[in-house]
DNA sequence: TCGAGATAAATTGTCGACAATCGACAGTCG
DNA sequence: CGACTGTCGATTGTCGACAATTTATCTCGA
């Protein structure tokens, strides 16, 4: 690896992007070691912005820092996965009870519009752009809920789940299936007559339903 | 305030105590600025452990750290307020169906304990030791629960929670009749046979009252 | 008197160097 | 032969100084 340019403001900042980018493509793995010195050659800048971003990816979940003894990229276990997706499912619930209380008519037509791009990759069968749009379907109703306390948790829990995203092999006949609930969960949240508490339901079982999926590979 | 002795290990940490009591306890108030180079007299030390210092108070949501101008003590807002409650309630209530799931006789007698110094407590109006007893109550099945994730998220939450409660006047009276909900609680944490869902209701119940209630002062 | 612009002070951001600590290895002793 | 201890290299923790930026102050003119 050879010294990489990124002037301008936000030091540690960018550092962490990189890094985020790095953790999240598996260019970097779990248990690996991140060095300060080694970064600090890599981006060519002194220590501190470099701690300055370990302390940022700690925050973000992604690394653990051990004092004294460095900073690891942290390593996915079963544990982490069973304890990442009930969590999830009650914030994202709380999420779109919320975002039902005051939908704005935006909201319901960006769903719709993730939704039917959804459809699309499915029929195709690119996963990939799938998981893409499927991210933002949720974020819709997310953003929607107002709570910024409640966005900034779940989004810091979507990125861990990031990473967790590669030990399920998400496969084409999953996307297909998956459809189905995220119609039900557009038209419960445009329907102002429907129960909250049903909307809740809906977008949590659907979270939760991943750890009942027995395809996790550690 | 004069220089403060703290040898030994872990000096960003014990800085953050510090600071984390003194904000607690208001002596540090909301919107105040917290000087690096203040602080780096008081406590003997360079800035760069006091930096670090200021992360993790950001980390814990005590802080807010603007760059290149400077890291003050977070006001709490109606808004904050507004916010804070149900999402505390949800993750408590998951907490607490996790716990009924597997709850040990020594939780649940940790639970009937501080119960009864919660009702020691309301007897005579100690409202300090009523909520120092509430706490840990909450506290019991928290843990309990085994979820590391959802532990650390509530702990955090609670700690803001500490600085909201100067907003609210705890009263005797509230003591008093809280004391019902808990025992509720109790016995249904206690109880195999009682359903998960009935948990989670009532403890998440429990907390978002607190929205309700009227005498916020801000 | 008040406001805009220039200047000065205060504060944060970054840096390179030194000190403290940890892990591995080698040497010694039982 | 194995366990313990001391030393050495590598890495993190801390420090003081300098650079960049923001905030406060001062001056000048309308």
């Amino acid at each position: 690896m050879d010294t990489i340019d990124l002037d301008g403001a936000g030091l540690p900042h960018r550092i962490s992007q990189t890094l985020i980018k790095a953790i999240l493509d598996r260019t970097l793995r779990g248990g690996d070691r991140l060095v300060e010195t080694e970064l600090q050659k890599h981006f060519g800048v002194s220590r501190s912005p470099v701690r300055e971003a370990f302390r940022d990816l700690e925050k973000r979940g992604l690394v653990e820092i051990r004092a004294r003894r460095g900073t690891f990229v942290k390593k996915i276990t079963r544990k982490d996965i069973n304890e990442h997706y009930p969590v999830l499912a009650v914030l994202e619930g709380l999420a779109a009870r919320q975002a039902h209380g005051h939908m704005r008519r935006d909201s319901g037509k960006a769903l719709a519009a993730e939704l039917r791009a959804m459809e699309a990759a499915a029929r195709t069968s690119d996963v990939e752009l799938f998981l893409e749009h499927h991210g933002r379907f949720h974020g819709v109703y997310i953003q929607a809920s107002g709570n910024q306390l409640l966005i900034d948790m779940i989004m810091d829990l979507r990125l861990r789940g990031t990473m967790l995203r590669y030990f399920y092999p998400h496969t084409p006949a999953y996307c297909q299936q998956s459809l189905d609930i995220h119609q039900r969960i557009l038209s419960a949240l445009c329907n102002p007559q429907e129960a909250p508490g049903q909307v809740e339901r809906l977008v949590r079982g659907h979270i939760e339903e991943m750890l009942v999926l027995k395809e996790w590979e550690l």
